[in-house]
DNA sequence: GCGGGTCACTCATTAGATTAGTAATCTACT
DNA sequence: AGTAGATTACTAATCTAATGAGTGACCCGC
């Protein structure tokens, strides 16, 4: 997500003896090319940022990232380790080790199912729900009151545009 | 990043046997008041969203999530081990590896420094170049051709929520 | 009541990080 | 000029968290 805007290692045009001299590198041509809108900037400087909270979060709760991301899901509803592998793309001998470690720490508790004998839920404890949201809150609460500044007839232009980063994301998703 | 709204493992005011009623769990409390309007559940879902991007293309161009970011900070400019190492937010020697693999695949090229003998620049080759920037420019234009659909005034609202989203994750980052 | 499918798990291996420590080189100070 | 302290790049040993492969228990439709 970094800015690929200006490539100072390399002239626009720049050819190395025997090469042709405007050798076809469209990418790094079109990037030269372009110049964006302040917006955009803006915009891209968020997406880059979304990316770090994750991995910021999990250094303070001393846990790992993707276990980090098991909490989250835990958080809304008790899911089990198959279920959880699913939704955080990694495999199921991959999500047992997380369950281990969470329950090690006192995180979540397995509870065996009530009608499927197979079946396992992981279960997120008080102390943990607390701990997680504790993390989460402030931004929640910071987001909630900037966007309480904002009126309707902006909030609908403002989610328009966040749609259309949305759909634009999803194209190379 | 995501929602904590609702948490169907617990009622809002459960308690088990023995504990008082309304044990306080501050967080879970205010998250379970919350009823959040639409344009922040869809800055969320943009901010989950984001923190998608990197793994996905770092699977599909076969490199390690890592070094696909060394790789987007090779493109704005070359820089040391040590260098990439800080802002990657990993150890020097992790950053030696993951130059090695980069060298290893053709990614990249150790250069000596033109005047200080301790310093080896790493540069990209252009076809990694290409390659990085053949999986972001489809998204830059995207984001770019739905960024143009908006006027100046418009543009403006949006500039101004998208900084104050960005003030909030500043405050837990 | 059997066979295919699902679930949770274990084991061995691998990728990618860490800590600790080294040699080479640069820079500031006396 | 000589030297002390920083900085750079790297190696080695170790740790963590993932993978792939495979197991036994259990569910459900035929």
């Amino acid at each position: 997500m970094s800015d690929p805007q200006s490539s100072p290692g390399r002239e626009a045009t720049g050819a190395a003896p025997g090469e042709r001299p405007d050798s076809p590198l469209p990418h790094t041509a079109f990037v030269n090319e372009w110049r964006s809108g302040q917006t955009l900037l803006v915009l891209r400087e968020l997406l880059d940022l979304a990316e770090q909270v994750g991995p910021s979060i999990a250094r303070r709760a001393e846990v790992g990232h993707t276990e980090l991301r098991a909490l989250e899901l835990l958080v809304r509803s008790p899911h089990g380790p198959v279920e959880l592998a699913r939704e955080l793309g990694v495999t199921s001998a991959a999500s047992s080790g997380i369950v281990d470690r969470l329950e090690a720490r006192g995180h979540v508790r397995r509870v065996a199912h009530a009608t499927d004998g197979r079946r396992t839920q992981v279960v997120l404890t008080d102390s943990a729900r607390e701990e997680v949201l504790g993390y989460l809150v402030p931004m929640f609460a910071a987001l909630a009151q900037m966007d309480a500044t904002f009126d309707d007839a902006e909030k609908q232009i403002v989610e328009r545009y966040l749609r259309g980063a949305i759909d634009a994301i999803h194209r190379i998703i």
